[in-house]
DNA sequence: CCCCTGTGTGAACGCTTTGTGAACGAGGCG
DNA sequence: CGCCTCGTTCACAAAGCGTTCACACAGGGG
């Protein structure tokens, strides 16, 4: 996920915190002309404008987004409660605001919730290693930016083996653990499905999936080489 | 102004007193059969939902508000900061939401802000993908310009995958969100509604749907390949 | 070098899942 | 009452896919 939108530069401590809490990257700018410096190539993903320290800044900076100047959606506005009676909402300027001091929790499940509101959904749900990406939402896969047409056993095992990558597992901890915990069936169906694996990760990259003779399969590097 | 369905009935003191402090007029239900029975002639302008005493009762209310049982919009919901972490934003169950306890005005300025915004149309009527557009408002469908006949059933299962798009549904969850949430009938219902919405999506549009073995049925292609 | 174990490979079988056509029944309307 | 529409269910056909098997090949130890 790019880096939201977060003004001013630093910002205050809660927010930054409550930021990093949430698993959100985001960039610092001061000005509106770090706004066009700083914006990642696909652009602002959205804004969070503290109106607490300076507010015409703050809202100044949420006119010029608005206007156009930048195409950015969504903007959360964090103000005081002293500001509240203040606040213009004739202007249209945000999308939603968070009260100081808000509780634990609270900024991020505004974040969700406009980010689900906006379209762009969550950011969706991905297993990635390398190359690889697997959807966990839409159930489709790809490496190097190519899609994987892969089948629903195919992408459990993949799935299993990337999320726990330099692991080695056993047939047997691998039929429980994707097929299910009372699953009885022979182990070397493990093997025809790693196989298939291999073949449409292709040729580069069915190293991916490696062999460790008379234990199991491991997904990617070990972890001490 | 007509007064806002506010949930339950009484509500906690500090809802009151913020609603009446704001010059609200509101109506408290403590039922769903009392939303129709004490419904103003032009319907509810916008309700305020507390989820802290009983949220069984207050997400059963939101999703009959959602579903259309009653047409009513915007939702703002009430909630606890220990429920925070418990919200289910993929429901899109209510339009804004204030942590209790709320500054003084809090209250206020989102109510405000929300009734600014749904008043503006500021909520898409629209659900567009490609060449489809569906109107939310007339309940039509058109692809490539030319109307699609749906029939309700089939108008709402479009509409609801076409609002998640690349997103994979399984047949249970289809069957929840789409025809409700105590419905208990064969999967296969779907099945044929999908059968019938390609058939007239037509042959060019049909690939719109896809079946996921397995698993369920995605809308559209993915966006982040 | 040989043997034994473990793994890769290709193909075939058979079950599961899905598509398809049709029928049934409820509800609305003339 | 008869006709129509629409949602649901059922039975059957078709396809997809997981599983298994037989055999070839590779690795390691004696």
């Amino acid at each position: 996920m790019e880096p939201l939108l977060v003004y001013p530069d630093p910002p205050p401590p809660v927010l930054s915190q409550g930021l990093d809490l949430g698993g959100y990257p985001w960039t610092g700018v001061g000005s509106e002309a770090d706004v066009e410096r700083l914006e990642p190539v696909d652009g602002w993903p959205g804004a969070v404008v503290v109106a607490v320290t300076d507010p015409e800044g703050a809202f100044a900076l949420c006119r010029a987004i608005r206007k156009g100047d930048i195409p950015l959606e969504p903007v959360l506005l964090i103000v005081s409660a002293e500001q509240l009676p203040d606040l213009d909402l004739r202007e249209d300027l945000f999308d939603d605001f968070c009260v100081l001091p808000f509780q634990a929790g609270e900024l991020d499940v505004r974040l969700k919730h406009l980010f689900h509101k906006t379209g762009r959904g969550t950011r969706p749900e991905l297993v990635e290693y390398g190359e690889l990406a697997l959807n966990l939402e839409t159930y489709q896969a790809a490496i190097s930016g190519k899609p994987l047409d892969l089948t629903y056993m195919e992408y459990e095992l993949l799935k299993f083996l990337a999320s726990h990558p330099g692991k080695v597992f056993t047939r047997e901890t691998l039929l429980s653990r994707v097929w299910g915990y009372e699953y009885y069936g022979g182990a070397r169906t493990v093997d025809v499905h790693v196989r298939r694996l291999r073949a449409k990760l292709g040729e580069e990259h069915a190293g991916l999936i490696q062999t460790v003779r008379s234990v199991g399969y491991r997904f990617g590097q070990s972890r001490w080489m």
